[in-house]
DNA sequence: ACCTGAACACCGTTCAAGT
DNA sequence: ACCTGAACACCGTTCAAGT
């Protein structure tokens, strides 16, 4: 009885904190983008005062640092989960569309993870770390499609080109660059385009070059 | 002798303030980022109160999306003057490769344009009359590859994909995601990427797809 | 060990003034 | 018409405390 009290008062301290403030600014987050995320904001929601958060955190940097590295770690295991058995055009397109429709179920977790709030080399190791594990998956799919060595400079420039397409559709998108009309689903247009890189391939082809 | 001041003082009110705002804006904005760039450090810049800035911009919002309408606008006359004549296979080898260039010499410019600091359907019309310029001479380009009509689904399908794959991959590099090694060029590490892709279609080929 | 309150420097923005 | 100064609300961050 006094271990568990019986009912919900303003307890001293919480306890778990760094969990709830983690998961109260990843809720905040899709809410009013990763600009405006602010620490303070973040306590207030958990009920805390603003400098309680400096205990399990250094600062804001580090705080939404571990948030795009909780981004990176769940496109990873995303990526992860392909069933590897299948003919190459089709694990490339299922692996991309994994890659497109996690960017667009977690918009503003997504800008976060390749926005500018990190200048280079301010990034904590957790995030270095969960963006080395989703690269290696998308250079796994890669090897498989190519049927060529992880390390090989041809799945190097692969993933390199296969990510630089998917995060650029997918940016240019949740930015409102690129519109996806009503009609059309999410997987018709990131279809589409595939189709517009055929496109011009093909027309390189044709040119004697 | 009296209308201009044999030397610079303390000037009540400095007359062309809009354009001074911009530049400094512009200048603040490559060494502090396109997140901490402040109004009123701009303001201070031109040696102005923060408020003036106010009766030539209505918020800092208006401020960096004139900005990233700049950098639009600039984006589109380097796209624009490219030499029509050529190969399909250089002419999209080029064009590309000027976008590419061009993200990477403002990088901090770069990222504001496609940046989290606009949440969506809050940008002023310059900057969104300044992006469809820039778009329009990428499918300009397209068309002339592809030789179809500019508002081909072809052509849109292709603007797209190209478009995808160079801003993302522009962003990637910006953001220190990719690394060009010291020992490459910029323009060698761009068609290592477009070869990438290359390989890709090619397993795509051999699969009976 | 974990949290709070007061304080500082900075920011965007507004409003009543000044020239 | 154009600019300033004071003020407000918000922010990140620090420091001296409290339990």
């Amino acid at each position: 009885m006094s271990k568990t009290p019986d009912r919900a008062r303003d307890t001293y301290h919480v306890g778990n904190l760094a969990p709830q403030l983690m998961s109260a600014a990843r809720a905040m987050l899709e809410e009013v983008g990763p600009v405006k995320l602010s620490l303070r904001a973040v306590a207030e929601r958990v009920g805390v005062s603003p400098t309680a958060a400096y205990h399990h955190y250094a600062n804001r940097a580090e705080l939404i640092g571990h948030l795009a590295a909780q981004g990176f770690n769940e496109l990873a295991a995303a990526l992860a989960d392909r069933n590897g058995h299948g003919q190459a055009t089709e694990t490339l397109r299922q692996s991309t569309l994994t890659y497109f429709r996690f960017a667009r179920s977690n918009p503003a977790l997504y800008q976060l993870m390749f926005g500018a709030e990190f200048s280079t080399g301010e990034m904590i190791p957790a995030l270095l770390a969960a963006r080395e594990r989703a690269f290696f998956e998308l250079r796994s799919t890669m090897a498989e499609v190519l049927q060529s060595p992880h390390d090989s400079p041809e799945v190097r420039r692969a993933a390199r080109a296969a990510w630089s397409f998917t995060h650029g559709l997918a940016s240019l998108v949740i930015h409102g660059v690129l519109q996806i009309p009503s009609n059309v689903t999410e997987e018709r247009f990131f279809e589409g385009s595939l189709q517009g890189l055929e496109y011009l391939f093909k027309a390189g082809d044709g040119d004697g070059a």
